[in-house]
DNA sequence: TATGAATGAGAATTCATTCAT
DNA sequence: AATGAATGAATTCTCATTCAT
């Protein structure tokens, strides 16, 4: 039996993320990612342009679930600011969660990532954060946030965090249910580290 | 007998930091080191044993610092917890700011530094993530801070939230004024998002 | 696909023979060998691990080869002990004759491959030096040859003696024809054996 | 106390016979033998002109000692040439036992010796061969060795033969006592070149 | 499309030699 | 003479990419 042509360009993607996540981009031989695969070297090059051109669909494809998902809290009239911003943060750690490989490779080529690309940067911002923005303002105008945070911290803040604790929750060097991982987060978020 | 002119060791690592935080590690050659340091490019072997052996002496490096610095505060018997948390957000904010380039290439190479040794990153822990430690456990102990919130996660919740938005204001992404930033993540890690 | 053309992982042993022979194994260029064997530097390393396993290749072809020959020569129950000798030496002269540059590597880089590889050497006297244990061995048992000669002196004196001939006669040093030097050899050997 | 300044030129060359013998002329460093010489490694070049001249040296120093000690026997009037054969093959297994560092490197690296000059092979052949040829000479006119034999094929075949045992034998590999050596080539020698 | 053999540019590293003291 | 820090030329090997089939 022949398996589906179209699976090609999938598994090529997944395998790249799995080598990736295990060795680093710059270390990641493409015949690697071929063999894992199951597929020739020159195939690679047949779905993709090179080996940059997979990492930036890797990142794309992550920003586009993530934009959509965030966007749909953001934009739910029935969330206060506050549920918003939990079910963000709940969301985010699941996502990763889930997928510990893609999300080391999302946490450790970001600057690969950036250095190759400004255009990039430019998108990511936009598709990633917006949503973001949207929830602190609305918090901020309703006075439910506190205005003297700047937004812009807040958001580095935050994603920050969550890299990191994504990242070494996949990394397993933090060990720490799902559910204490995301309460903590979310009492930190949103009440700050005094009882 | 040729005595040692000037301090070439100290040129190297300087010139490294530098082209590591323009091109990354893998991208960065050793002869474009070699060239800012004014040095031949096998005196820089002199010096070092390869060119990974140059991250890590940069990593050792700031590593031994914050770890001075941080444990200085941590052990400050005249201060309160709070107070404590304040200070090091502050000291880690000016340590990166006063030297940008050495915070990106302290955020983007991390991992290439897990991924060649790993007894690196127990000495890590250890250095760095102690003072924290112990400032979240008298916390929780003099309960002024909130137990629900896991120790782990708040490390590294609060390492990561502060590497992103130092790395960020390195990069010329985020552009806020210093203070701004000190006062914003105080009030966020203190007192959370809300009012 | 791109299928094999010609034979490129013989023309670049062939080559490589050539490079050693010329200026030793140290003093050769991969880039040399490459060309010479109308190859792109890259594809010798597609056939061959590194250099020195070229050097290992050419050595295990001639091993084998000698071994099968002279192991002939050796189980030949119609032969005397000393038609045995007179068939061996003329093998080995008739071999490095037709092909000086291989002898040339033969002889110089032996102890090239013996620093780099320890378990070569052994497969080197078991393979090569056993038939002429045998041939030896039957004759002292036949009363033919002089059993105050110890065996391993023999050995050793037999093949040094042989190789240094095919040696300098390749290296154009020594300047007798073949069948004279084939027949000194003999006579010296033989009648030097003889009780 | 300070040691004799004439010493240091001598210590280089006995620690590069050391080092030579163990690594080989290529992969032996200046600043080993500088080391194992108690010198600094610019103190070589104060005593030589490059790493090849330390090589050609400790030739130069063997090969006038030979040649001293193998015309002496064949100019003795009072020996007949069987013995004086007899003489010569103890004279060149002594001393060559007694220094097997040396006899490492006086076979090992005789090519790199000739690759890099020319004039050298020619004083070798001079200084080495010319008193085997006078008593293989005087043993044809004598008629006590068999004129069928080649003077030139008998010369390398004995070079060759003595050059392997002694190699082996310093190497560890054959493992003869001194006398059982000398008693066995005496025999193979003398008995093959008499009538 | 699919293949995998072939390519060759590129970079790290080594180490003999130099030279300022 | 003696030193050892400094040099930089030289070469192996890697691997993304190409291309003939």
């Amino acid at each position: 039996m022949r398996t589906k042509e179209g699976n090609k360009e999938k598994d090529i993607l997944e395998a790249a993320v799995k080598v990736f996540a295990e060795s680093g981009f710059h270390r990641s031989k493409i015949s690697k990612i071929a063999e894992l695969a199951k597929v020739a070297t020159g195939s690679v090059y047949v779905y993709y342009e090179n080996k940059y051109d997979i990492l930036r669909k890797i990142f794309e494809k992550l920003w586009n679930r993530l934009h959509r998902e965030l966007t749909t809290i953001a934009d739910d009239k029935s969330l206060t600011p506050e549920e918003k911003v939990d079910l963000m943060i709940e969301k985010l750690v699941d996502t990763f969660t889930e997928e510990p490989e893609l999300s080391i490779v999302f946490v450790n080529e970001q600057h690969t990532l950036l250095e190759g690309d400004d255009e990039m940067s430019v998108r990511y911002y936009t598709a990633y954060y917006k949503a973001m923005d949207r929830v602190f303002t609305e918090g901020i105008e309703k006075k439910v946030f506190n205005s003297n945070i700047d937004m812009r911290v807040f958001k580095d803040f935050m994603f920050g965090a969550l890299r990191n604790i994504i990242h070494n929750q996949a990394r397993k060097t933090l060990n720490v249910p799902v559910d204490k991982i995301k309460r903590s987060i979310q009492i930190m978020i949103k009440n700050g580290l005094k009882i």
